[in-house]
RNA sequence: GGCGCCGUACCCAAGUGGCUAAGGGAGAGGUCUGCAAAACCUUUACUCAGCGGUUCGAUUCCGCUCGGCGCCUCCA
């Protein structure tokens, strides 16, 4: 049996998918105006062990996310700075191009981190036509009004807007703090914008019935997910900051829009913490996996930090942790294929069945990690890392690599060096290997170099 | 002002109403070694922020206090 806590019901619930055997997920891409950084990087981490699991348990699942290229406010105070236009101004580039580049790095990141490539990544800026449709479609049934500056989603016409994230309309009106600018064409404060209109500076800008605009942020998650998946499916993730307007809005022009169900159950990651506070794109504070191979890690040191948490708690990111996963990391590669511990094909049943229990619970990958330590088993190992993703095999099944013939020259002269009891020698070439990149140990037969693999 | 999350050993981090509170890192001791590295063995929370309550029994449920964080504006 698979659980997921479901943040619609806000308890952990059976997964069963609408038709059996496959699954329909949507999870939340990301804005392509910068490069990711290693929070987010960790719910699409979340969201691969999610299909990955998935798929172990035998479903089909067709994994849809978006890439967002359309630019967006910054702010209501902005006027008409977006994003990939301030993305563009700080490279000297057009918007189009700063987010082809940042589409290309993310997907670099997903490949470095192991993260299947999702089954379809729908660029927003090609589904315009769709999101005039919907909004089209919302305007007829009456859930829209139309201002100078937009085309707007009238909440108060949705009755159960605030079901998914509870939330309290009276509260948020009376309190803010200061922090929420008030749009005096919006009729209630949680109302958004469907369409923007006479925002001349916004560099993209599309022709509709309501005049020369772009769309709001959020249709285009209804749109491109209803497109591919229909009208209502199975799964969708994103990151728990979405939970109160991005996902909240969805749900409603989409239900509004089809008058069914838009999504079954709702799964959403927790966040990196970054020291004091959350790592922030805006608040340039935020670490990119580039920043992290620059320092010499591997990404997949990364992934198993990850991995060693659970995707619904905090995790608290710091270099010493990601230090403990490396070597953590390069101890399950030193798993041994000879005199598995799991021989028997019983005790391989067993503990395979035990592992999976833990994972289909809610997705416990970090008890899953924990079991799979405990057991130390090569085949255990391999047969999960089709969820963990952690290129078991091919990292220690290495074909014996030919060393260059510096490397293995130096070897000699050590060797020699030994066998002459010259340990000065001896040790100052082992501090040259080392600080080549070479693991450097003793054996009966000689010196043993190899490349260090993280 | 509203909504929500969290507080487990030096660090990261699972987990459970009651058998020995996972796992990883680090530390300590040992085997091995010319010395190391690696590997292996042993070891490290009578305790789960504090105080009350429910209970035969709570770290796990409830309340309060203290502390940390997130969201309510774009945000993974």
């Amino acid at each position: 049996m698979i659980q997921f806590t479901n943040t619609l019901t806000r308890a952990k619930q059976e997964f069963i998918p609408m038709e059996p055997g496959k699954v329909k997920m949507y999870c939340c891409g990301p804005t392509v105006y910068n490069f990711a950084h290693i929070g987010n990087l960790r719910t699409y981490i979340f969201e691969d062990t999610v299909r990955r699991m998935l798929e172990m348990n035998g479903f089909e699942v067709t994994h849809v996310m978006n890439i967002t290229d359309v630019g967006h406010l910054e702010s209501d105070a902005d006027e008409g700075e977006d994003k990939m236009e301030k993305g563009a101004q700080r490279e000297g580039i057009s918007p189009w191009e700063i987010a082809r580049k940042y589409e290309e790095t993310f997907f670099n990141d997903l490949e470095r981190l192991n993260i299947k490539r999702p089954t379809r990544t729908p660029r927003a800026t090609e589904h315009v036509v769709q999101m005039i449709e919907l909004i089209k479609k919302l305007e007829e049934r009456g859930y829209t009004y139309t201002r100078p500056s937009g085309v707007y989603f009238d909440t108060s016409k949705f009755a159960t807007y605030t079901e998914l994230a509870r939330l309290d309309l009276a509260g948020l009106q009376a309190g803010g703090g200061g922090r929420v600018d008030h749009n005096p064409d919006k009729r209630h404060p949680n109302d958004f914008a469907l369409w923007v209109l006479n925002k001349p500076r916004h560099a993209m800008q599309w022709e509709s019935p309501w005049g020369r605009g772009y769309p709001g942020w959020h249709i285009e998650c209804s749109a491109m997910s209803m497109q591919y998946l229909g009208a209502t499916f199975d799964i969708h993730c994103g990151g728990v900051d979405h939970i109160p307007v991005h996902n909240t809005n969805e749900i409603a022009q989409s239900e509004a829009a089809t008058g069914c169900q838009f999504v079954r159950y709702w799964l959403h990651g927790e966040f990196l913490q970054m020291g004091e506070s959350k790592m922030a794109k805006s608040a340039d504070n935020f670490i990119t996996l580039q920043t992290l191979v620059d320092e010499g890690y591997d990404p997949l040191a990364y992934r198993y930090l990850c991995l060693q948490a659970h995707y619904r708690s905090e995790l608290k990111f710091s270099f010493e942790s990601l230090d403990a996963a490396t070597v953590g990391l390069r101890k399950v590669y030193a798993t041994k294929a000879e005199n598995d511990p799991l021989s028997s094909e019983q005790a391989f049943h067993d503990a395979s069945e035990e592992v999976l229990a833990a994972i289909n619970e809610d997705l416990g990958i970090p008890q899953a990690v924990g079991l799979l330590n405990r057991y130390s088993s090569y085949r255990l190992w391999t047969y999960f890392d089709a969820v963990m993703g952690l290129r078991f095999e091919e990292r220690t099944q290495k074909a014996p690599e030919t060393l260059p013939e510096d490397v293995a020259e130096l070897a000699r002269q050590r060797d020699a060096a030994r066998k002459e009891k010259n340990w000065l020698l001896s040790d100052s070439i082992r501090q040259q290997l080392i600080e080549l990149g070479y693991e450097v140990g003793d054996s009966p037969a000689g010196t043993t170099v190899k490349k260090r693999s993280l």
